[in-house]
DNA sequence: GCGACAG
DNA sequence: ATCTTGTCGC
């Protein structure tokens, strides 16, 4: 997979504010707009995967691989769009230790199944620091899409997208690096506000979050991304909403659209669930 | 100076 | 993100 734009590649070498100056070229760099028009339906995933033995083996690179026709889908023929998920698991040395490792997977899902998967472990150079996790996990996330063979017609990550204080989110620099449409699921809302209380709310629930004064290079009242709760119990127990936002070439109508139809029964969009626990099943085999 | 802040 | 037992509910 090669990068689109290598010249913005999130450098964890450079100061704070070449940093913020980077996100601000990203977010310019970005679209927030349905130019590929990704169909919802054709993503959908109806069953949730079994984690247990429903995985096909991973990519070894000893091993040269079949290419089946359309493997690598161009989104022009019949193949449903490749959606590929990314997320990290962290290592450390010994219990207690700062984490010095990022264990990255990618998951490629076609037509609700899982095609591929593959993971990469990357030295972690610099603290999470709100606002500045592109060049954190960037990196490793980068590593872990090229151990990948598919190419993504869609990326899923974990963090925000547009939902960003200068709209350049995790989401949307992996996003615009690789020119490939993709949205951001964070489990809780970096900033921006809600157009409703997000508390208790039923399955399928979502509303506007707009822009604030936190989100510096956007107007105030800008449509941003959305809460939605994908998941909810029928009593008691109560399930935090997932904040969707777009990342790149994707709109956030459309992006939470998409992550409602790649839902299948659990909180995470399958392909976040399915690289989450791939990348702890990777963490765990060098210990 | 204080607050607020994805993973 | 990660450290962790029990516990409530379906």
């Amino acid at each position: 997979m090669a990068l689109a734009r290598p010249d913005l590649r999130p450098d964890p070498s450079l100061s704070t504010a070449e940093m913020e100056d980077l996100q601000r070229e990203i977010a310019a760099a970005a679209t927030f707009d349905d130019d590929h028009a990704l169909d919802p339906d054709a993503v959908a995933v109806e069953e949730a995967a079994s984690l247990a033995d429903g995985l096909p083996p991973a990519r070894s690179d000893a091993v040269a691989n079949e290419t089946l026709p359309g493997t690598g889908g161009t989104g022009d023929g019949s193949d449903p769009p490749t959606v590929v998920g990314v997320d990290q698991a962290f290592r450390t040395d010994r219990a207690g230790d700062r984490p010095n490792a990022a264990v990255s997977a990618a998951v490629a899902l076609r037509g609700g199944t899982v095609v591929e998967y593959a993971s990469a472990t990357t030295p972690l150079s610099i603290p999470y620091i709100p606002g500045l996790l592109a060049f954190r996990e960037g990196e490793p996330i980068l590593a872990a899409l090229d151990a990948l063979d598919a190419d993504a017609d869609l990326l899923v990550c974990d963090g925000s997208g547009r939902i960003h204080f200068r709209e350049a989110g995790l989401a949307t620099h992996v996003g615009v690096l690789c020119d490939v449409p993709s949205v951001g699921v964070a489990k809780s809302l970096l900033c921006g506000e809600p157009d409703e209380p997000t508390a208790e709310r039923p399955a399928g629930w979502r509303t506007p979050i707009r822009a604030d004064d936190a989100v510096t290079t956007a107007e105030p009242g800008t449509v941003v991304g959305h809460a939605f709760q994908s998941r909810q119990y029928p009593n008691s127990r109560r399930v935090n909403p997932l904040y969707v936002s777009p990342g790149h070439r994707v709109s956030a109508a459309t992006a939470v659209d998409l992550v409602a139809a790649l839902c299948a029964g659990y909180k995470l969009p399958e392909p976040t669930r399915l690289a989450d626990a791939h990348a702890e099943r990777a963490k765990g085999d060098a210990e």
